[in-house]
DNA sequence: CTCCTTCTTAAGCCCAGGTTAAGCCCTCGA
DNA sequence: TCGAGGGCTTAACCTGGGCTTAAGAAGGAG
């Protein structure tokens, strides 16, 4: 069951909201101003929002920056173009004017929905390594161990593109989302360790180094 | 450098599409009818889908359902909520009526790229040698080897000037950004080396001598 | 033939990369 | 509130690849 926030100060179309997600099966979370949102979303974590630009206390666009992680779509008065782009670019994953058709809400919202759906529960695989994107595990073969969250950042990030060789910066840059101020020097510990667990459990050194670029998988 | 498939029998707005995106550093693709963008795509993968609706051969529609795995934009003069609703609810990622506005449209689709991890090498290219930027491997046929950063910088430098003099002193400049105080006699065997590779991979000397000049790739 | 430029090979040095161990910080549970 | 454990970072040490230097071989110019 999906969780979807409104964050709106029109009570109006915050409770038309609220009764039509209900009716199609959502739970909801209701917040009056930016502020608020905030608050709630340190307790909760729905699995969308959907914002109002012009909120009492923090506006919608200061709310959209401190979002990580969790799909926003914006429904707001303001039809300028400009608007629209500065909100899509700085996070949003889609815009609507009002009024709108709330038929073309729901219909939005499935589409973010069903993009979280896929990436959430897939497996990631490669040769006879399988990476579970919800738990961290890898399994090869019976054997399974448990990666930590940079461990899992860079093998995700190599199993995505297999036999590419991967830049040191841009593995850092990827890793620095979850562990910011993350220094090429840990990369190697980090490195390190993965390879160790991978060699525990295949018997084989899967990760190749390309001196003075990065790393890549080894396709043999 | 992402690919994006134009899709639309409209010659003048396609043409339109191609020339923004391109400025924006896309590379494009096109087809003009339903069937023609199911064969294009059986032979190219693009990053992302621009599709219109009413085309000749295959609608819209019966293109969207073939699809998977690619993210497609739905851009359409049909305005009916309902229209929208079922184009998003049977895969497309967005929906966009036109008229529009190109500003808006490139915004959407850096939202549909941004969350795509997969990293894309530039690869230089002449005759049967390919270069990747990223990784500095190189390809001849389907052998391949690593360079390593000054045998690339040497490359380099000669691929993107093909069949032109490059001067020993010019080559000492390029190269001396990457590993400074690189004198004459280094440079010799960086050529000895590089050599060396290609002749393994290719079995040609692909690099000419000019007595007394420099360097330059042999055009034969 | 001789000189000079260029090519190749071999040896040593330097620095990027790998590994290990120790310390800090955060989280969780008693 | 405090201790335990896991994870991240830093530092030290070791290995090995790449760069440079030097010396000898090869090849063109005069």
């Amino acid at each position: 069951m999906n969780i979807i926030a409104i964050i709106d100060d029109d009570v109006y179309i915050g409770d038309m909201l609220e009764e039509v997600l209900r009716k199609e099966g959502y739970q909801t979370l209701r917040a009056y101003s930016g502020t608020e949102a905030i608050l709630m979303l340190e307790k909760n974590t729905p699995d969308l929002l959907l914002l109002d630009l012009m909120l009492p206390g923090l506006s919608g666009e200061q709310v959209l920056e401190k979002i990580q992680d969790i799909p926003v779509i914006v429904i707001s008065a303001k039809v300028d173009v400009q608007d629209k782009v500065q909100v899509l670019m700085n996070g949003a994953v889609d815009y609507l004017t009002k009024p709108f058709a709330v038929e073309e809400l729901l219909a939005r919202i499935a589409v973010q929905l069903r993009k979280r759906e896929v990436v959430k529960s897939d497996i990631i695989s490669w040769k006879e390594i399988r990476l579970s994107t919800v738990s961290h595990e890898i399994f090869v073969g019976d054997h399974e161990t448990h990666l930590t969250r940079t461990e899992y950042a860079i093998l995700r990030l190599l199993m995505i593109n297999p036999e590419q060789v991967i830049t040191k910066s841009t593995l850092l840059e990827h890793i620095s989302e979850e562990t910011p101020d993350c220094m090429e020097s840990s990369l190697k510990v980090h490195m390190s360790n993965l390879r160790k667990k991978l060699r525990d459990l295949s018997g084989k050194d899967y990760i190749e180094t390309v001196w003075g670029i990065g790393f890549k998988l080894r396709d043999e």
